[in-house]
DNA sequence: TTGAATACCAAGCGCTTGCTTGGTAGCGTT
DNA sequence: AACGCTACCAAGCAAGCGCTTGGTATTCAA
């Protein structure tokens, strides 16, 4: 079983979402979705993804989760907290699989494509609720908390950046080309909606890739 | 004189901001920056885009201006209305400041990079305070607001579109590229700074051109 | 000289906000 | 049976919020 298990994580591609986060639970880096305080840091990335931190009061997430605004700060000690959480767990989240999808491709041109899919997929999907607060929400946060988050950032970032460097983008240093590129990733939040019979998530990224990768 | 400001606004590419905001005041599409007005929706725009529409309060506003915050409610019916109107007149003056960019350049390659240059100073230099709210407080703006803003920003994204056809960028359609391209650009907002000894517009200009414009 | 319009003050109302406090029900351990 | 721990409720506080009301000083046209 266990080695089962590790042969699966070794192909991490091919774990379903709830498998990864079992194994991140497991390993102590995520919060157990079904505990208390798991259920409320769901909630918490879904209200503020809809509504933005500052129009979410304790009270709708109370309410989210069936519980009385007062009790929330027994899990919590404030409402800044719960999203600097929210964002430490999402970012964690989101490197581990994005991690397992650019393992998973073979060329640096599909290790790039992989990236804009994995950022495109955290977005749009299910796949991590949450993940546009990351850009959306910066400012709510406090400098502490900012530098706390920033720190799992930048192992996200640096998958980014090896990425984007294998593949020899246009556009000058990766890094300049990545923030380039978050904004215009995050920003499809406002304006793609999965469902309509429009563009699909592949699609979008064929688009993405074909403005920012190298044009042979 | 009055000949002279007429040569120089065929030429508008050279007109001043102070100027273009003048030359629009004087139409009665804006409004006069040095009215009680005037003043608040400057100061508005200046707060907003610092500290984010939920984070400025009235009080903060009037204290901006000199006044109590119960005055502010002679010149706005509510906050929102105040953002709307920031929304608008910002609107106007980037379009007008982009419209002549655009006539200044030749070729369509020059246009698009008019394009993008004038959003960039639009959104870091003085050239038009508060731009960077109409991406980053658009959810702010109830359905009613938002649907006048959209009326003139139809006109400015027109603007676009036109440039980045005649351009012929790769990517698919126009719309799709002007979406991946505002959330680049506007995203700039919150990591590049003029100042430092860094990257200069022009420079971060060419960046963003050398990626969305097509490669020979 | 009067009257209307503009721009503002002074005071505060009603409501919502994040958060606190004191207490309790349920549960597993000893 | 007694304990302690977790998870929560019930009630509400203090502060801050957008906004209202009634009144005043200044300006300018009639």
């Amino acid at each position: 079983m266990q080695e089962g298990a590790q042969v699966i994580a070794g192909v991490q591609g091919a774990m379903s979402p709830q498998q990864l986060i079992g194994a991140l639970v497991k390993k102590g880096e995520l919060t157990d979705p079904a505990s208390p305080r798991g259920r409320l840091l769901n909630a918490a990335a879904r209200l503020f993804e809809q509504k933005g931190f500052s129009r979410t009061t304790v009270r709708d997430l109370a309410a989210e989760v069936g519980i009385l605004s007062g009790s929330i700060f027994h899990h919590f000690s404030s409402k800044e907290q719960i999203l600097c959480e929210v964002m430490k767990e999402v970012t964690i989240f989101a490197s581990a699989r994005m991690r397992s999808a650019v393992e998973q491709a073979a060329s640096p041109q599909e290790k790039l494509r992989a990236c804009i899919q994995s950022e495109l997929e955290a977005i749009h999907e299910r796949a991590v609720p949450g993940f546009s607060i990351l850009v959306m929400e910066w400012r709510s946060l406090s400098d502490k908390s900012q530098k706390e988050v920033l720190l799992l950032r930048d192992e996200y970032e640096q998958i980014w950046l090896d990425a984007i460097n294998s593949a020899h983008c246009p556009g000058g240093d990766a890094t300049v080309v990545r923030r380039l590129m978050v904004g215009a990733l995050s920003h499809t939040y406002s304006w793609f909606k999965v469902r309509e019979n429009g563009l699909t998530i592949p699609e979008l990224t064929d688009r993405a890739y074909q403005i920012f990768a190298p044009k042979i």
